[in-house]
DNA sequence: GCCCTGTCGTGCGGATTTCGCAGGAGTGGG
DNA sequence: CCCACTCCTGCGAAATCCGCACGACAGGGC
């Protein structure tokens, strides 16, 4: 009576690239039910959460710590910005000569910019950045910001209002 | 042997108004301190956050149920999508003509809309789209969002890759 | 074939944490 | 002055977390 397909773990010892970004570790079934199971609630109990996908509670506890040792996943608590204190935010769209990436890298070193994603449209780069203030949102983007070596130019569109925000991916 | 400086709670009892969004129920310096312990580790043990920001146990445990029942904040797991599956992911660029809140709202209720906001700029709505394939993606913008009354254009950026992100709001 | 190695799951205590409840302190209104 | 309300504390019972040892299974080298 242990579970049905489990573990085909199409894991590769020799092949562990644990990037944190770009291709992944390709995850099997049950470490994504795992995923599901946090994504609604952080912090429910391993054996809660073994119970749901057919694993013992300290196998679910194993597989915990490793998907965040491997940073796959993080368990963390978000917030609406606004509500904690953070009362200006805005997302940039950046256009890049030369290099996209080492902009990115340098975008991605200041501690305002929360999320950073490379794209293909008009613009090159992406930025949501967070303040506490106009004058700390102006600092960033118009010395900071344009002041990296290869940004050609930004665009800025300042939040008005967050209307959603989730974090439920896998869970359809 | 208290604390110093606890509980100066400006919070007005006829001033609850919890809507979730817009200004907030202004949390007071206790709460902000619990928050940035669960945005360091969501798993983090209430006696340990209690050591830390100066309260009990139960005291914590109290206010974290309450911040979680308000919709302040919420303790989850996030992941990299592509590392979980899903391959296809954009920011949409969306200009309205009409109400726009009520055009925030339609995307707000499609499941493949994981951020919605209110923008100024030449966007009125930026919205992030996670889809499993180039399949999927075509059809959420071209069929979905387009059809949304309102809604006069909209303009994609596709993800290439995800550089930063981030959640330690208040942890500055 | 055989052994060695590494990965993964299970079971089992003991320490820790969570949870529910009752009580006390402080504030504001009638 | 009393009442209603909110918030914090303390405590005991139940549940959870954590480390550890063992067995199962797959792959590589000899």
């Amino acid at each position: 009576m242990h579970s049905g397909p489990v573990a085909s773990r199409s894991a590769d010892p020799k092949d562990s690239r644990e990037s944190k970004n770009g291709g992944g570790p390709q995850l099997d079934a049950v470490s994504l039910a795992i995923i599901e199971q946090l994504q609604e609630d952080g912090r429910r109990p391993y054996a809660a959460i073994g119970k749901a996908v057919g694993l013992s509670e300290a196998a679910v506890r194993q597989r915990v710590q490793k998907l965040l040792d491997q940073g796959v996943m993080q368990i963390v608590a978000v917030t609406d910005p606004l509500t904690v204190g953070f009362r200006r935010q805005a997302m940039v769209g950046v256009n890049v000569e030369g290099d996209v990436e080492s902009v990115a890298d340098a975008l991605t070193a200041m501690d305002e910019c929360e999320y950073v994603v490379m794209t293909a449209g008009s613009f090159d780069l992406m930025v949501e950045i967070v303040c506490e203030d106009d004058d700390h949102l102006l600092e960033v983007i118009n010395r900071r910001i344009r002041a990296v070596p290869g940004v050609r130019s930004t665009e800025s569109f300042v939040y008005l209002k967050l209307k959603k925000q989730t974090y439920m991916w896998g869970t359809r």
